[in-house]
DNA sequence: ATTACATTGTTATAATATAACAATAACAGA
DNA sequence: TCTGTTATTGTTATATTATAACAATGTAAT
């Protein structure tokens, strides 16, 4: 995890910093207006940096709220399974990860036996502080 | 399924049968541009319209598209518990009804014990034609 | 008729994301 | 070193998706 790091360039690791900093996820907009000091000026810049960090899987983007989060599941090297847990009173937001389900959902054949090398699963609840 | 519709409004009548003739998601521009024949000439009659057929469980977002499909998946009367597979060559989409799949999903409890009222999941892929 | 409430129409704008192209950096082979 | 090649960055403009705000109209109960 730590090496892979090594080999961002300069904007992804910016971008990937202030992402990490954070407890809970980003939107685009809010990482541009808080790299704009480190001289990222523009939205192409941050959207570059997204990209790369989604595609291997530093990142994952919360397809619902269009926003970006850390991506701290260790077993988590994969970046085609992904499971998230939302609270939709206040938007905190939990990767999950459970061995279990994911062989679950990785093994899931639909009806004409089709299988699927990616999935992204979003929970909606209300979470222990809210209730 | 059918008496539903009736208790819709004039707006969300022209969006849904749009919706419901097209095989594939829907776009929103797309909609709306779709149905300017009809009177509906500003992004808010048609984004009001979605967000009610989405409450009420007629169509579904599919999230990671931005995109809008009528369900057909009779099982489907709560809004809450959704599935899809998703081409990613040709943007094929299919809601995916397996009770197994949700009951499982339904039940699933995460490592403190939540449990969660809805969920959302999205299967990538590449469906038989594009193979 | 009056109130209340839902729906619709309308304009403007916010929020999210990408196209296109120029400039610079990194680097390998001649 | 020079040179071609590729990746990354910078920059401007624009496309796409979605909502705020408020006026107008419709619907139905009292
Ligand atoms: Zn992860
Ligand atoms: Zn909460
Ligand atoms: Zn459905
Ligand atoms: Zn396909």
């Amino acid at each position: 995890m730590a090496q892979k790091k090594e080999y961002l360039s300069k904007n992804q690791k910016i971008v990937l910093d202030i992402i990490e900093k954070s407890a809970q996820p980003m939107k685009a907009y809010s990482i541009l207006f808080n790299v704009q000091k480190k001289g990222l000026k523009a939205p192409p810049q941050v959207y570059r940096a997204l990209d790369k960090l989604v595609e291997i899987g530093k990142i994952h983007k919360i397809e619902s709220r269009n926003a970006f989060i850390a991506c701290r599941n260790s077993a988590c090297t994969i970046t085609n399974a992904t499971a998230f847990s939302i609270c939709e009173s206040c938007e905190y937001v939990k990767e999950i990860s459970s061995s279990k389900l994911s062989k679950y959902l990785s093994n899931f054949q639909d009806k004409e036996g089709m299988k699927y090398n990616k999935y992204n699963l979003e929970f909606f609840g209300i979470c222990k502080k809210c209730k």
